[in-house]
DNA sequence: TGAATATTTGGACGATAGTACAAATATGGT
DNA sequence: ACCATATTTGTACTATCGTCCAAATATTCA
């Protein structure tokens, strides 16, 4: 680990924060998993993890091979359930008969199980959504394939549903959007403190679910927007006319 | 650096990229910010630098003393004339008559200078946004300071700018979509592949003045959303009324 | 219990990291 | 041309990296 807040006199919790079984693997999974998410892969070293989970470095190698096959094991571990609740709220979603209703709850499908996508840890799908954010911006490739081939079928999907219900506005416009709100989303969880730092000193920031409805209110606003090709003026951005 | 495809054959074309005097201490500037917003910071080393510079290791050293030197250096060319034009932008914006041009206006004085900023070097903008993105996913610390007291400012002048033009969105709303903005942007530099694939098949994709159009009429919209304390049915959502 | 297996340990390997420094070379003013 | 200075070079230092491996230990099951 390249350089990080003075730590290295307090004991390794994030063994503790688990089961607590001596399952030694699952804390080396956990482990790697929040400080891979915190500092990136590349400043993360296996040794840090070892120290973290309480275990010896070559442990790290006989469960895991090599460092990338740590890596690939967490990603194994979230993407299954992260995006079978997905489908499972879209396909809710879907059932709504309010068009606008049904447009949100769309949205909120695909920002809900970001953060809180099931892992037995707490706080798991925020820190797996981070971990996610910061790989997409290391330009990490042992990643790419994973997120290439596990979650554009999730975003087709999506963009699909989305486009159901805004039939006027072209693909390629809601693609966009759509990569935007990814965006927002990463950029959210791997800065949890600016928000707090521009606004003027009210709450603490950190509450998640009031991010959440943040983000869903303005993705829905963005998604409604009139495309290019179309005057952004007179009532075009109401949802009212958009939407009939 | 960690991994990177194949490219061992290839001689150093950065320094060629340049205005090809033999200027080093220019050369080795280039190579970082172009290596560093590729790779991200810890993932390449001082000798990747000198070599892609055609210079030797420890010329970085002699002309930037340290590694963070380096990256402090490469900030401290390209906030200033990144903050200054936005200003610009941004108080030219601030004239616009009509309440809805103007909010737009803003919004691309923000993101304009991220794509077209001040630097002798082809698509400087650009490359120095993306390096920015990945710093603020890598959580690094001697970016964090400067981040906070150089971009701060111009974000609070931004929020300012925004709300006078919507007086009845609560400031903390304002900060938040604010926030998406910033995301969604790193996102688009950080990953400019990823918008072409899920599209089916249409242009290229790298076109950055769709994606500047594609931003800025999102967010307009996102901005002009109700706030979370109303309701967002009914006609709430309409600019129309928003604005009066 | 005892043998087979699974896991943990501690140390080692070569590679590479950031940085330092003296010697070599280029540069510019007089 | 000469000297003072600026820059480049080559090398070396220590630290840490990912990975490997044999020995020690823990676990499991007939």
């Amino acid at each position: 680990m390249v350089r990080k807040p003075a730590k290295s006199h307090v004991k390794p919790d994030v063994k503790a924060a688990s089961t607590r079984k001596p399952n030694m693997r699952e804390a080396i999974l956990a482990a790697a998993e929040e400080l891979f998410s915190t500092y990136g892969f590349n400043a993360v070293s296996v040794r840090d993890i070892a120290q973290a989970a309480g275990a010896n470095p070559g442990s790290v190698t006989y469960h895991f091979k090599t460092k990338d096959g740590l890596l690939l094991e967490i990603y194994r571990r979230h993407c299954g359930p992260m995006n079978r609740r997905r489908s499972e709220l879209l396909a809710a979603a879907r059932r709504v008969r309010d068009l606008q209703d049904r447009l949100e709850a769309i949205v909120r499908a695909y920002v809900l199980p970001a953060f809180t996508s099931g892992s037995d840890l707490a706080g798991g799908g925020t820190r797996f959504t981070r971990l996610r954010a910061i790989m997409s911006a290391e330009g990490n490739e042992v990643v790419r394939k994973i997120i290439a081939q596990t979650f554009d079928d999730t975003s087709h999907a999506f963009i699909d549903a989305i486009h159901e219900s805004l039939p006027h506005i072209p693909r390629t416009d809601l693609v966009w959007r759509g990569h935007f709100l990814l965006g927002a989303l990463y950029y959210t969880l791997v800065t949890p403190e600016r928000v707090s730092r521009l606004s003027r000193g009210s709450a603490d920031g950190t509450d998640a679910g009031h991010a959440i409805e943040e983000l869903v209110r303005a993705t829905v606003a963005a998604l409604q927007a009139p495309p290019l090709d179309q005057p952004r003026k007179a009532a075009g951005a109401s949802p009212g006319r958009a939407l009939t």
